[in-house]
Order: C-alpha cells, then sequence, then structure tokens
DNA sequence: ACAAAAACCGATTGCCTGTCGGTTTTTAGT
DNA sequence: ACTAAAAACCGACAGGCAATCGGTTTTTGT
C-alpha cells in the first residue's frame, strides 16, 4: 500500500485532531496547499477505502477518524515493505536493527534498551 | 524508492549468487518469468540507478552484484517508508520499535538485546 | 417540494515499473 | 584496421496508483 504526500498529510492531521469532516480538513490542509475541496474528499475516501480512517454520517455529512494510530500504521507499513525480504520467523526489525547499529549513539541504545525492558515489564505484568 | 516485483527477485537472485551480467540473470529469471533480455537489462540498470547495485566492466558485459545487503536494503526500506512520521531527531529505527516491538516475541527480544550488547562491546574495545 | 450541501463519477495528469524493438557503441577475433 | 557479434543505450507504450477537479446525482434540512 502506497501512501501519497496528501493522504499522509491527512493522517497527520487526523491524529492530532477530533474526527473531522472533509469540509473542516480542507479548511486546514487543503487551503494552504491549494487543493479544491473535491481532492480532499478524494483522499479521505482513498483512505478510507484503504482502512486507514473509519467514517460515520455525521447529520450532513461524513465525519473522518484515524482508525490506526500512527503506532500500527507505522508497523503496518514496514511489514507491508519488507515481507518480501524475510524469511518466516524472521522479523524485520532485527534483520534492519543488525544492519543499523553502528549508526546509532549510545543515548539511542539506551533507549532501544529501555524500550526492550518496558517491552519485556508488560510481557510479565500480563 | 518503490520496489516493483522484478526489481525485488533481481535483489534477491544477486544476494545469493556471485556477481553476474544481464545474459545470467536473464538465464535464471527471465527464463522462467519470460522476460526479454532487453527487460532484465532495463531492471538491472534501474536498479543500478538507484544506488542498489554496483557493475563493473568485465571484459565484454556489465557485471552487476548487490551493493547493498538484505539487511542494508530492509533498514532503508524501513527508514524510508517511516521517516514522514517520526520526529524530527528521533530515529526511525527506534520509532520503528516502539510501533513493532508488540509483534515481537520473546525470542526475537532477547536476540536484539543480544545485538545491542554486541554493538556495545564494539564501541568499548575501540 | 426545494435549495443547498455533500457525495459520487469520470476524466486527466504525472510518476513509476515492466516490457521490448530498434539503433548505436563496444569488443573480440582475424 | 575491419568486421561481425554482442552488449549497451534510447525511446516508446501499457498498466497501476496518487493527485486533481469539473460536473452530476443524491441527500438533507427547512
Amino acid at each position: 500500500m502506497q501512501l501519497g504526500e496528501l493522504e499522509k498529510q491527512v493522517l497527520h492531521y487526523l491524529w492530532n485532531a477530533a474526527e473531522s469532516d472533509a469540509k473542516q480538513v480542507h479548511a486546514v490542509l487543503g487551503q494552504s496547499r491549494g487543493n479544491s475541496l473535491n481532492t480532499i474528499q478524494s483522499t479521505l475516501d482513498r483512505l478510507f477505502k484503504k482502512g486507514l480512517l473509519g467514517r460515520t454520517k455525521q447529520g450532513h455529512a461524513y465525519c473522518y477518524s484515524a482508525k490506526v494510530d500512527r503506532e500500527a500504521l507505522i508497523a503496518k507499513l514496514i511489514t507491508n515493505v519488507t515481507s518480501d525480504f524475510v524469511a518466516d520467523g524472521e522479523h524485520s526489525l532485527i534483520a534492519a536493527f543488525s544492519s543499523a547499529s553502528v549508526n546509532l549513539n549510545d543515548a539511542q541504545l539506551d533507549q532501544l534498551q529501555t524500550l526492550i525492558e518496558a517491552q519485556r515489564k508488560l510481557r510479565r505484568g500480563s
């Protein structure tokens, strides 16, 4: 699944705003980019069809809201883009880390370790 | 950077084979897919221009070889696909990890921790 | 029922991969 | 150096997807 520039901006917007209809999104994004309301509407519809947004008829217009949060989307994108290169049982993050670890500084290594610990704690808890 | 199906297959091939010219790649991939030699040549050239393959004139023909290994490509793809969603200063791999850590099993967490340790040891050493 | 608002449809553009035919350049052998 | 074959290069077209809207149909509130 490929995301275009406008689609990304819309997602960003909906992660930080309350659920909005096309008009509202257009007021914020479309105005500054010079898009027509229709363009925004198409984009919202495309994102909806991709399953990234949810929508409900709110009186007059559809109200859109993010269906997947930022973290879930990132995870999804990673899986999509790497799935052809990872073997069963392997995880792309591990493969990526083994090649990228050199580029991480000490603080980032610490950060990663902390995240691992947090994840471990989470599992022991449940 | 988007990778097409044939491009992925070529990369897979070159990770497992010695450096090859178009003819050799065609013999293995093109034959079974019904591609012309030209198609393979174009694909090799496009991958070269993307910086994923290296090539040297070997007597008669260009000999192509993978310039980035599988792990590095995975890291690159992850960075590409996530960069629009991570804040400045944040490392995309770390952001990616915090997004996807839930999908790692215990063994994979261990593995990651081992890799971090190895990287740390490396730094203390030099 | 009617006017306004919103949704929907269809067309166009631009970018990228896959696909090759055909032409030019390079190379090896004599 | 000449020539035939091999390889590289060029340009074109199809197919897919995002962006972009104009115009038409449907919905909705009064």
